[in-house]
DNA sequence: CCTGATTCTCAGTTAATCCTCAGGATAGTA
DNA sequence: TACTATCCTGAGGATTAACTGAGAATCAGG
């Protein structure tokens, strides 16, 4: 709920000044989640349901970068992202495959800043695979550290998914990873625990809010061993990262 | 309910021009009550009680937000949401959830801008995260600050969730947090604890008004330990935060 | 197929918060 | 001044939220 900062104080909204997106999956309600999502954090998105539909769409809007199911009903994904190509639209291409879905086929597919992501995934996944790709295949030169984030003395460094807390590397492992990035991506305003389970969390779990508090304590185990802590519970509300002496 | 003075002076009336938003619950006492609140808080309202009215009305009154019960008797929130935004609608949701019911296991209640509250809520925490909202999703750009809520030294900040008094940091509790923000709300008037007791408690709350009491005194143990004392009962009536200075 | 890492559930423990109650204080009034 | 209604506040028990360790289930790599 509170990605309005994420759009103002992300590093990547700067050279995002509305990049369009084109989602392309028959599944409405994954294609509506993603076009949420997206759009909040500030890109122009437009749906499309087929591959005929996303060829037509993609005439006049003139996508940056593509999401596309690669099981379409009426042709691959890759069939849609070649045709794209031959007519000269120079897009990058983020693929939506099912998990079972033979995953070096795609490997091999995937190919220039070409990305994939497996369904079902977490938006904070989704989010950053698609910046990083559109980091990669965009025109605009982008600076090095683009792909670090840092609060504090903590470094968390998106291409070559290290963290440092205090200069020391720190091992996390995916799920602890995703959540200390939404939470610096949030960094200084407390977060919910629904939030964040929407957020890291793959859209289809249906467990409870649990699991949010045991991953923080992982957490806390791996980043707040050192001085000061920098990951606060506020009771009734949510998680905060910050400076003891804020403000 | 007995509060009809508050939409007179309240602060944020000024940069709400009538913002339109739909109600949708199938039970009429709840409506009721958001609905006449909302009113008096000086928005544009409309009920439904079903997701098919819902997304009828929507079609001509254009809310700029959705409060929308997940349970309905046709279909569910998400499925009347989801429809809505595939029609081009694109609204923030601020969704109702039954505390007992599935309450925490249902994910993407908070993708983009959306929120949600669980019944029984009080109408303080309500109308608060249904503005944060409108803050998030509405198209008019707004400062960083508009988060702040400010009255003499006193800071609240509905982002972190931090209180300053004279620039310290002052710990409260939720509802502590809930009735600091009500009296800051409504400064310089005079609010009784029958008010407050029917925004800042769970609507269900068959207590007294002694509590009332109890947490007045909590707070200014908090914040009222610092000169000058802002928190002034007015006998016979209620309460009202002031400087020494003003009448 | 085995092994270790990771994910997730669960339940016991701790701690904060909520709320009731009752005696004492205060202000307005007769 | 004394009386009464109102308010203040401390104490304490009930309730709820959060933390954390242990272990089952699952996954990935060899």
């Amino acid at each position: 709920m509170n990605t309005l900062k994420e759009r103002v104080s992300n590093t990547d909204s700067l050279n995002q000044s509305t990049q369009r997106i084109l989602v392309v999956d028959d599944e409405n309600s994954i294609s509506e989640l993603i076009a949420t999502s997206l759009k909040f954090v500030g890109f122009d998105v437009r749906t499309a349901a087929s591959g005929a539909a996303a060829l037509q769409i993609a005439q006049e809007f003139k996508p940056h970068a593509l999401i596309l199911d690669v099981m379409l009903p009426d042709q691959n994904g890759f069939e849609v992202c070649r045709q794209l190509r031959s007519e000269g639209h120079d897009v990058g291409v983020l693929f939506l495959t099912a998990k079972d879905s033979v995953e070096d086929k795609i490997a091999g597919l995937t190919i220039g800043g070409d990305d994939y992501v497996t369904k079902p995934f977490s938006l904070e996944e989704l989010v950053a695979r698609l910046r990083a790709l559109l980091r990669r295949t965009g025109s605009t030169a982008v600076a090095v550290d683009d792909e670090k984030i840092r609060f504090a003395d903590l470094e968390l460094d998106e291409a070559t998914h290290e963290v440092y807390r205090a200069g020391n590397l720190v091992d996390l492992s995916p799920t602890e990873f995703l959540l200390l990035r939404y939470l610096m991506i949030n960094a200084d305003r407390v977060v919910s625990k629904a939030q964040i389970l929407d957020h890291v969390w793959q859209y289809d779990f249906r467990g409870d809010m649990g699991i949010v508090e045991t991953y923080v304590s992982y957490l806390r185990k791996k980043i707040d061993i050192y001085e000061p802590a920098l990951i606060h519970t506020v009771r009734g509300v949510g998680y905060r990262l910050r400076l003891p002496a804020s403000k």
